[in-house]
DNA sequence: CAGATTCGCAACCTTTTGGTTGCACGTCGA
DNA sequence: TCGACGTGCAACCAAAAGGTTGCGAATCTG
């Protein structure tokens, strides 16, 4: 696609794919397993992480048989910074976001 | 859509709307005004235009015989949000990411 | 070895997306 | 009033997206 930030985002925009990140967690998971809890085939299943993996949001390694997926967070900070850079220019609020969100953990 | 983070992200997605939304600056301005600034035609400016207002991150008040279009940044605010909470799970840096734009701002 | 598992590739299909053109309708100014 | 301008709607089109099925090839395991 050759336009990183646009990737990422495009990739955040489906569903599918946003719920995936969430299922893959801190360990990881494979495609078949992915597919066991989506209502999607594990081809399907494999598309998506290829596009995951082509915005750098996930990388493969191969054990065995199976190909297992992580979470690589990189392009999700840029992507941050993108929205601020692009949204603090009109919104304060936005400017402040990330004060708001380190109380809002620390809390 | 129905999916308010998606209709963000997949807004976000593309390089004219990106482009649009930082065009738009603080003022707003027409659609027939963005596409003398694009290589698309009018109508493509709209039909982006509608997209964005679909996700919440533009807003139209017609005046007159134009149709001035200005950026709403709160599904940005949400987008962020959405990110720091799925990416700080692995991410500690990104946990952080707040602080960090915060101070580069008043840097 | 034989069977089960997991994967990757390819073909195919339908819907969405990003773009175009054409045209009819309101609005402003001379 | 009449022309120029800006808009919105609709039809149409090609390409991309999201999904499926059907394979063949590796890899474990009994």
């Amino acid at each position: 696609m050759s336009d990183a930030i646009g990737a990422t985002f495009s990739a955040l925009a489906d569903p599918s794919r946003r719920r995936m990140l969430g299922l893959l967690g801190g360990t990881g998971a494979t495609a078949t397993q992915l597919a066991r809890e989506l209502p999607i085939s594990r081809q399907a299943v494999a598309k998506h992480l290829s596009q995951l993996a082509a915005a750098g949001l996930v990388a493969s390694r191969r054990e065995g048989r199976e190909t297992r997926y992580t979470v690589t967070p990189e392009p999700l900070e840029q992507a941050v910074a993108w929205i601020v850079q692009a949204g603090g220019e009109w919104d304060d609020r936005l400017a402040r976001l990330g004060t708001y969100v380190a109380s809002d953990r620390t809390a």
